[in-house]
DNA sequence: CCGCAAAGGTGTACGCTGTACGCCTTTGCG
DNA sequence: CGCAAAGGCGTACAGCGTACACCTTTGCGG
């Protein structure tokens, strides 16, 4: 019986879950985000947190997304070079704020919305910048990890992008209105190499050699850091 | 009481423990990898292993130790650029091998004698190859967790080749002799900067500044995959 | 050959994890 | 007002890593 000034416990909401994960997350690291853990900060009972997420890989994959989906937006000015750097710093930043990111991101399976509308607008970047769709599709495995805080290559599993259910042509439509880029590099992709959308062996060839080019002129320039 | 002709159950070792293990992981996955199902393997009850392992974490990194202690060794012939395109293309076969082999490493904190030797056959070809020790530095980096199956930034814990004890003078020396190239590399970055070994935003930086002067060199000339 | 310390294997037990299932309470809408 | 839906609770279970105490086997010095 809560007395009527008493500050009634607020319902939980997912987001009110998410943010209190974050929280713990950033505190003390993703080990010790478990659902009993996050619930006792919630002030509820560990099971009150199943009508909020579907288990705890559902958590996790909640919070990647809400800190994904909270990347700032570049400036919409400069080189496609320029606006592609931003992107790159925006994302490690959220990484040094949040440590657990990377372990986070590595063990999902499926890329979620969110991981898609990232990838789509750094490719629609590098399109808008004059590359083709073939070469946008390369240069983007090339940036992988490094420069997402995600690698391409992590989500050989598939996207997850809501309606698992049938229609093949329907669910195309709206990866295309959704993600157009992104879906028209999968497009491109499967055209050339039909058995498969991505040939992994090509694309680490591709950026081994992209690097090792970048290396021997450097070697070449006599390059030092310190100036 | 096992008559004279019955097989007697051979005892563990760690070499014996750490082969079941790696072949329990390349069957079902890192995540199959649980103290209890390794020693069911073995016929043995599950404390039996830790007087062989020290915990799971010890475990994990005696498996990924003896993968990369298993990489072949390259032909000593050719090119810097040769002989370190083979030596990535040796690393990415191991982990086609084993797929658990990503998450072990990023799992680990500190880098082995096994590890270190890695990293030091590489530094040794870009510096064999006419490399700047400076220069090898970063574009070790550069390569980071793409070419090697791990990342340099994922061991920010410092090193664990053995005895912690005391005289770091004697570790100096026990380091430059087993790993002259990482060591003089550990070195010449702490010499120009003195607060810490690595600049972390500054090789983010310089990887990000190669990768996107190659994407606009491949753009320019009009590059295309399917040839 | 004996004996004894060291090394190896066993059994039990604890605290932690994610979560299935059933029950009760609160909420919001017709 | 009443009732279905949604939200929160409590119990319970199987699996995890591993601490600790105990017994058995091994190999070596006397």
């Amino acid at each position: 019986m809560p007395e009527p000034g008493s500050p009634q416990r607020r319902r939980l909401d997912r987001d009110r879950v998410l943010a209190e994960a974050l929280a713990l997350a950033d505190a003390d690291g993703l080990d010790a985000v478990s659902m009993r853990a996050l619930a006792a900060r919630l002030e509820v009972v560990p099971m009150a947190l199943y009508k909020h997420v579907a288990d705890k890989e559902d958590l996790i994959g909640g919070m990647v997304d809400a800190v994904i989906a909270g990347y700032a937006r570049p400036a919409a000015t400069g080189t496609w070079r320029e606006r592609v750097r931003e992107r790159a710093l925006i994302a490690r930043a959220a990484h040094l704020a949040h440590p657990w990111l990377r372990e986070a991101i590595q063990s999902r399976r499926r890329r979620s919305a969110a991981v898609l509308g990232h990838m789509d607008a750094v490719a629609g970047e590098f399109i808008a910048g004059g590359f083709s769709v073939d070469l946008t599709h390369h240069v983007m495995h090339a940036l992988g990890n490094r420069v997402w805080g995600f690698s391409p290559e992590a989500f050989d599993g598939g996207d997850d992008v809501g309606q698992p259910d049938g229609d093949p042509a329907a669910l195309l439509r709206m990866m295309s209105e959704r993600f157009p880029h992104v879906t028209a590099i999968a497009l491109d992709a499967s055209a050339r190499n039909p058995s498969g959308s991505c040939d992994e062996q090509f694309e680490f060839e591709f950026t081994l050699d992209l690097l090792l080019d970048a290396f021997e002129r450097l070697r070449a320039a006599g390059w030092e850091s310190s100036g």
